[in-house]
DNA sequence: TTTAGCACTCTCCTTACGAGAGTGCTAATT
DNA sequence: AATTAGCACTCTCGTAAGGAGAGTGCTAAA
């Protein structure tokens, strides 16, 4: 059914990437002169006849040049693209700014983001990394005024969670530490449903406790993903893909809506094994604020134990070869970099 | 110099009104009808021309409407805007929403952001409380892997840091809890020059907890502002004050460039006290970004201790005085949840 | 199968024109 | 002195018409 000649392959290649360029539709003529093509115009139209009547391209109008359709770009990107590879001084520059500060994650999610987002002149997003399995690793009670009590809760794979409790009595934090140590002892490495199987304590200080870490690990049990980081949204601001259509339907909405993002992400990205990327061209009949977008998207992490995602939005004429190997790119180093951090 | 009769202020005020609603030059003879004034359009028109040598007000072409001027906005937010509180069934909402479950600033800040940018329609800003002097309050080190160390630092007035280290050799958990215990007796509420005076330790590790503890409330010292929090994003997709502009001068490359971000904040809002509302309008000849939009921004939390940022940025041509009011009511509630939720 | 040639179509730019909105000015009125 | 009715004037905007140019589809020849 879709048994392209090498010549159509060629030319729908190239209508891709000049469409991409330009914006504009494109004729058959600037293939034979821009691409120095050794056949005639009238051949290109021949050839492109035949790629519109499988729906791979379209005319705007009578008379005009040709434009790729959703289709022709899934094509491409299934069978055409060629994996740009970045050019390997920027892969040096990038792979130093991870390497050079070893801050940790609060500083190299927003810098996987900006790097996205300057490689593939879109808009870019990553979560951070967020355990498969909820389990306990530390806590920690500190006294602050009164009764208050902050809870710093530690869980395996390195998720913080902290809570502010008011609690029933004021207790020394001789007591609370004391407590603390308890739980680190008891709980540690334990899963959120061996700690509720187990018999309950009856003192009241660790009765809150215990709720509130409960608490806590269920908010975090139902969490899609970890926290968000955006970057590039300046990118796409003019590109009549993201500003004309109405404020209901942009793709933006998508990105600021947690529900929508989190569905986005369940029914794509989170299907896969950690270092696939995915692309999603034109919303794939689901998502109509993607209509004129792709997302490029790809797992990073630990396969089964701790994965965050990351990826591009941009309007559906994208560098596909570009993008596809900055995101993959820097979904591994981030993979390298949380396998080399792993809390266990 | 700026003395306008109270004739010239309300059409100055309708003027801005109008405009605001329709995004179109206002008419004279606008005025009298939708307005129900009881003068004739040529008294209106007079008096227009006053207002358009004052520099208030100007024509887009000859024998069009009035559009508001920069300056014209600046005296209207000035002197004559009326702060429409929000109704309070809509204050009851959103303070509920806040007061319903008490879980910390993590959920308070994104809350926060939304609020504003549902009440304004424009993009807002939230920053976490950030404060005035670093001061150590607690320290956590928990083993991980092999030489591996999780340190968890929590500063007075809430602020938590993490940092994974790689020791010189392996301790055992006890021996981590102990040091982190010393770090706590002897280091609760003292800031940072006081610990940087003190005698330095000679055991290895406490030298390496110490210079992370340095390390990371250096790091701290040096942040103008806590995490950011954007919302309100697909508001404006659409308006031409933030599209059309090449992306170079897009007023949200302001929002993305923390550098820009923070020269914003600190030599506006950060100079102000707590409380108080300021208001930027077309970026006051020093950000060219800002030349079409304006900035509505106050400082929330505890005065001289702990504070944080919010505020909202969009088109001039806005509707200030609900504007100005989201801001302030939602800076005084989140400057009371900060106060009852002071780590001190 | 490929290609030269050419008529045809559609967009886009320019010009022209009229309707309509809104003003500025003058002279009359309060 | 302030206000207003009246009216000519200006500018925008929408529509229509025409022409240039880009690009195609088709036919017939190579």
């Amino acid at each position: 059914m879709t048994d392209l000649t090498s010549r159509q392959k060629i030319i729908l290649s190239l209508i891709v990437h000049e469409h991409t360029r330009t914006a504009q539709p494109v004729a058959s003529k600037t293939l034979i002169e821009d691409y120095g093509l050794h056949i005639s115009s009238a051949t290109v139209r021949n050839e492109m006849n035949t790629l519109a009547e499988l729906g791979f391209i379209r005319q705007p109008h009578t008379s005009a040049g040709r434009v790729p359709t959703e289709e022709g770009y899934r094509f491409f990107v299934s069978k055409l693209v060629q994996q740009t590879a970045l050019p390997s001084a920027t892969r040096n520059t990038i792979t130093h700014q991870f390497y050079q500060s070893r801050r940790g994650l609060d500083h190299w999610l927003p810098l996987a983001a900006s790097v996205l987002a300057n490689q593939s002149q879109a808009v870019s997003l990553v979560t951070a990394p967020h355990s498969e399995k909820i389990a306990f690793k530390h806590i920690e009670l500190i006294s602050t005024r009164g009764s208050q009590v902050l809870m710093v809760l530690v869980l395996v794979g390195g998720e913080i969670r902290q809570q502010l409790l008011a609690l029933d009595e004021v207790y020394s934090q001789e007591s609370l530490s004391q407590t603390a140590n308890q739980f680190n002892l008891n709980f540690e490495n334990k899963s959120l449903r061996q700690i509720e199987a187990l018999e309950p304590s009856t003192e009241p200080l660790v009765l809150q406790i215990l709720a509130a870490i409960l608490d806590q690990m269920h908010l975090t049990e139902e969490l899609v993903t970890g926290e968000l980081f955006l970057d590039g949204l300046s990118n796409v601001l003019s590109t009549p893909e993201f500003a004309a259509s109405n404020q209901e339907r942009s793709p933006l909405r998508l990105l600021e809506e947690r529900p929508m993002l989190n569905d986005l992400l369940s029914r794509t990205v989170l299907t896969e094994d950690i270092g696939g990327v995915q692309v999603l061209i034109g919303g794939e009949g689901t998502w109509q604020e993607l209509r004129d977008c792709s997302v490029i998207l790809t797992r990073y992490g630990i396969q089964d134990q701790l994965s965050g995602m990351l990826g591009i939005l941009g309007p559906m004429r994208m560098p596909y070869g570009q993008a596809i190997s900055a995101v993959r790119f820097v979904g591994d180093l981030l993979s390298d970099l949380v396998t080399d951090t792993l809390i266990e």
